[in-house]
DNA sequence: GCCTTAATGCAATATTATAACATTTTATTT
DNA sequence: AAATAAAATGTTATAATATTGCATTAAGGC
């Protein structure tokens, strides 16, 4: 066991994803368009970044002409631009975001060995950042943090073998 | 003036970082070959990060034969190794290290306006992750930060507009 | 000088992402 | 309901970033 899937009910965290996005949809008055749930159910598939490419090709086993670029990107850019989706910048990929009601960047740990990545919602990151940039009379706006590491899971694993 | 070229002697912060790496280089026993040199010294042409394919193009001005692209990927892989240049994830881009010699990733300021970088090397940001993870139970192994905003000097800039 | 290793040259191709324009669908107005 | 406008999607092509694999050359150790 590798994955934080097997470690909890991750139908209901995809079911709960994809009702958050419907209910964020119509409360904002935008559409939740089949070829966008589509896409917002491959990246909730796990919780391992996706790459646009991996998601065309989810896409394509379930239609019979195979989708182009475009048709991906624009549904991602519209998740992505919604808070619904998180982009990580590192590794061209994207993740599904839990609190899409509160507009954020947010950070990511992500664990080399099983790929796992998990958001954090915390203010001592922000923090640390704008008191650091600000010795620079920097004003920040957009901070990216994304953390590659170890998981619990994989520590615990690696200490097992 | 939008550039912190123009605020400083920049001639001596490339002088600086070229002979920081040449020392470097001979300490380690390792080479700094011509086509590393070229490389370093476009990174370190400005306080922009500089893309890959862009160096391409410098390198190829100076010689008659336009080189490949895993000349300079090469080159570039070799000075990342070594500390000397950093890869800012968010850009596909790369910016010269002013401390290679200890180790570290850096957390970078981005400014939107002029592009140009400021490394940080404070513990403040790393501290306040290692927090954060520690709380998943999470090991940090390579934090990256990369922090879009404004700098000092462009938020002048926009006050006189 | 010979051999090994490191570095570079070179061609092809993989991966990620966007531009430009046509068509279709949806919503709005009349 | 028909006309119109706006939004979404289809389609083709291509841009931008990066790597693989193999040939060749250069550098260092014996």
């Amino acid at each position: 066991m590798q994955n934080i899937v097997e470690q909890h009910n991750h139908q209901r965290c995809i079911d709960d994803a994809m009702s958050r996005a419907r209910e964020l949809c119509q409360r904002r008055q935008i559409k939740f368009t089949p070829i966008r749930e589509q896409v917002l159910a491959c990246v909730w598939a796990n919780h391992q970044p996706i790459g646009a490419y991996t998601i065309l090709d989810e896409l394509a086993k379930h239609t019979d002409r195979r989708p182009a670029p475009p048709t991906v990107y624009r549904a991602l850019d519209f998740l992505v631009d919604n808070g619904l989706v998180h982009r990580i910048a590192s590794l061209n990929a994207f993740v599904g975001c839990k609190d899409p009601h509160h507009q954020h960047q947010g950070h990511f740990l992500i664990c080399r060995l099983c790929r796992n990545v998990t958001e954090l919602d915390t203010d001592i990151i922000n923090t640390a950042i704008s008191t650091a940039a600000k010795q620079y009379g920097f004003a920040v706006e957009t901070p990216c943090v994304e953390v590659v590491g170890c998981c619990a899971h994989c520590q615990e694993e690696d200490d097992n073998v």
